[in-house]
Parts: C-alpha cells; sequence; structure tokens
DNA sequence: ACCTGAACACCGTTCAAGT
DNA sequence: ACCTGAACACCGTTCAAGT
C-alpha cells in the first residue's frame, strides 16, 4: 500500500530525515489518525513521531490543512485499490456493483475518522478542495464510472453511456448512495440492528432496480 | 426558525446573559459558521461574540464539541422544517419525494459548513454521536419515512412498509442517495456542468424506477 | 534545499472567587 | 446557579539562523 515503512526508507540508504520527511509526516498523521479516531491532534505531535522539530513540516506542508488533504488524498487512493480488487474477476456488472459496494463500506468502517476526513472534512477552505485531494476522489468514482459501462455494454443496465450527462448522472447517484449509507453507517444513524452486509445488499438491489427499467420518469 | 434574537430576549425582559446564554452561544456560532463557512474559530470568539467572558459558555456546555454537536442539532432542526415544508400540498409521494429532495439539497447548498458539521463532523467521540445530534438527525430521517409510507398505501411503491428492516432499508438508501449528493455538491465532486437540480431529478428518477417494480432480487 | 530554536499571539480548560 | 479573571500548558505560524 502507500504506507511506506521508515526501515524501507532507511534500507534504501536514504536518510528518514531528509529523503523523504514529507512521506513520513503523511504516514505517521495516518497512524494517529487511525490509532485515536480523531485528526485534532497538533502538527507539533505529528513532527514528534516523526522524530523532527515542530517546524519542519512547513517545509514540506503551507499549512497543516495541506498536511491532512495529503492523508486525505492517502486514503482515496486505498480505496480505490481495494474497491479496484474487489471487482476483480466478478462475473457480472451486477456482481461488481454488490462486491464494489461492500468493500467501499467496510473500507469506511474499518477507519471510520480516515473516511470523515476524507469527505466531512474541513479541508475545503472557501468551500473549496485541495487539489491533491480533489483528483484522488475523481480516481475513485472512476472505478464506479467502469462498473456502469459495463453493465451497460452487457444490456445488464439502460443506461445510455454515449450521453455524457446521463452516465455522470447515473455514476454520481450510485456513488451518493454507497457513500451516504457508509456515513450513516459509521456515524450509527441507520437505526436498525440489521447487519451492515444486508443494508449494502438491499440498497445494491434498488439501485439495480432503478437501473435495470426505464419507464417514463 | 430557531434563531431567536437578542432582541426578543431583552424585550422578554429577561437579561440577555442571564436569560438564555446557551441560546445565544449556540445562535452565535451558527452566525460564525454561516459567515466564515468554517468552524476553526475558537470558543472564546463566540464567548466574545455573546459578550461574555471566555469561561461562561462552560455553565452550558461540558466543552467546545458538546456546543459545535448543539449547533448541529440546531441545523437538522432547520432542514427538518425545510423538507417538511416542501412536502407539503405534494399530489403524490413521488413528487413529494422529489419536492424533499430538492428542498434538502438546496438547504446543504445554501450553507455548505453547517451541513458539513452535522455530518462529516468530529463531533464524534469514540465514533460516538453526542445525543441530541443523534436524535435530531433521526427526526429529519422521519420525514422520508412518511414519504415511503406514502407511496407504498397509494400503491406507487412497492415496499411492504409492515416488514419492519425492509422499511428502514429502503429509508436508508434514499437518504443516503439523497445525502450522498448533496455531499458531492457542496464539495464539487459532481465533476459536470449540470445544474443542481437536474442532478436531483435524475437521482430522484433512478430511486422511484428501483421502488416501482420488484423482480428476482 | 532543508532543518532548528526562540518567539508571538493565541487557545481550551481549570480553579478560586465573586454575586 | 451563573459569571469573572488569573493561570497553565499547549498550539499554529513566523523568523532568523544554521548546515
Amino acid at each position: 500500500m502507500l504506507n511506506i515503512s521508515a526501515e524501507q526508507h532507511l534500507s534504501d540508504g536514504r536518510n528518514y530525515h531528509h529523503g523523504d520527511l514529507r512521506r513520513a509526516l503523511i504516514s505517521a498523521a495516518r497512524a494517529l489518525i487511525t490509532e485515536t479516531q480523531d485528526w485534532t491532534f497538533s502538527l507539533r505531535e505529528v513532527a514528534r513521531r516523526a522524530g523532527v522539530s515542530h517546524n519542519a513540516p512547513y517545509n514540506h506542508f503551507p499549512e497543516k490543512r495541506d498536511m491532512l488533504a495529503a492523508v486525505a488524498a492517502d486514503g482515496f487512493e486505498t480505496l480505490r485499490q481495494r474497491t479496484l480488487q474487489a471487482i476483480q474477476s466478478t462475473q457480472s456488472a451486477r456482481e461488481a456493483l454488490a462486491k464494489c459496494a461492500h468493500a467501499y463500506v467496510q473500507n469506511g468502517v474499518e477507519n471510520p475518522a480516515l473516511y470523515r476526513l476524507m469527505f466531512g472534512s474541513e479541508l475545503a477552505r472557501d468551500n473549496q478542495w485541495p487539489d491533491e485531494a480533489h483528483a484522488a476522489g475523481q480516481r475513485t468514482k472512476a472505478v464506479i464510472e467502469e462498473i456502469v459501462c459495463r453493465g451497460a455494454d452487457s444490456g445488464e443496465f439502460a443506461v445510455d453511456i454515449d450521453d455524457t450527462d446521463e452516465l455522470t448522472g447515473v455514476v454520481l447517484s450510485l456513488w451518493s448512495a454507497v457513500h451516504g449509507l457508509t456515513m450513516f453507517v459509521i456515524d450509527g444513524m441507520t437505526g436498525t440492528s440489521r447487519s451492515v452486509p444486508e443494508l449494502v445488499d438491499q440498497l445494491v438491489a434498488m439501485q439495480c432496480r432503478g437501473l435495470r427499467s426505464r419507464m417514463a420518469q
């Protein structure tokens, strides 16, 4: 994954402090988020963990927010890889969508704070996201787009993928549903005792039904 | 709405500082969020705005987080009222769902920071939400549940509302989709030039299709 | 180019005290 | 019961200086 350990760097012959402090800071911050399930820790604490002075981070990030944005981008990359792996060797678009959704939700459940950072975040400044995090999010979206195109090709989904607007809208609707469910599960807002996989299955079933028949809107 | 002004308090004959500082603090914080589109302001700043010493808030909230949670609950209440009003005098469940979704998304777009606070939030401590915010969220969910029940009664939606699990799952799926879309619109992650109303319409159309026919899952 | 240490203006929270 | 003021340990960020 993206978490290159300190040892690897050192065995590289590169000095931890001079070779890749940026990466080390991101790793340290991500580890802190994973451990504490919170990101109210200080930038100084991250620097301490990385074994550098409390200002060293400013050589790599303009301010704290930008470092968190880099962690978020890292989280998006992990999510992308996990969903991508989940749809390997699936037999149908329908199955791929289900597998993707399960992997997606589980990724969030396993590290709620990181998932919250990726989306909920005060990363936005003036309601504008840092480019790095934004781009990483778009790459994650591409996985869903691939599934939709596959379903259209196979005839499973009644989507006109040559109509860019329609394709984008469908992809966005699907991502919205899966993302929303992930948030509610994480936040304990489901208000039911049903298992997470059951909820995911029901959501996917409903979305697939919506994609199959295309009556008057 | 819930924003009772200072004047109203004073005309009540109640002293602003002794009568309802809690409410005044929530209002001040909400105003700060609305103005700055951020909630990294300090608790001391909120106290300043309310014209009290920097510790007065501690008489009403155990810590800063709890005050933000109260603001979030306030935001949920506004959202609930706006969606509730949107579905008044609608002719069908289908129309109600559309109107509700439009009002919901627009509410988020009008005050992104508040919406982010309500959901994305580091309000959670140990992944557990403050009771007040949690309860307010559940009340918002009830609006969607009402629409689904109405659609089941009228035969518009093929949902067995006597099956609690199924009903909960459907409501959660719908809420997930609308919430997810709201977040993506706010975060500028839609990756399309289509208008927000168009995206909402497409999402609603897809969800309704999913609710109408019930073939083998 | 990258890192350090001192410095500045702030903050969340606690505590003893006032009414 | 509610509010104040002083105090504590911290933080983000800047700056001058070191290599």
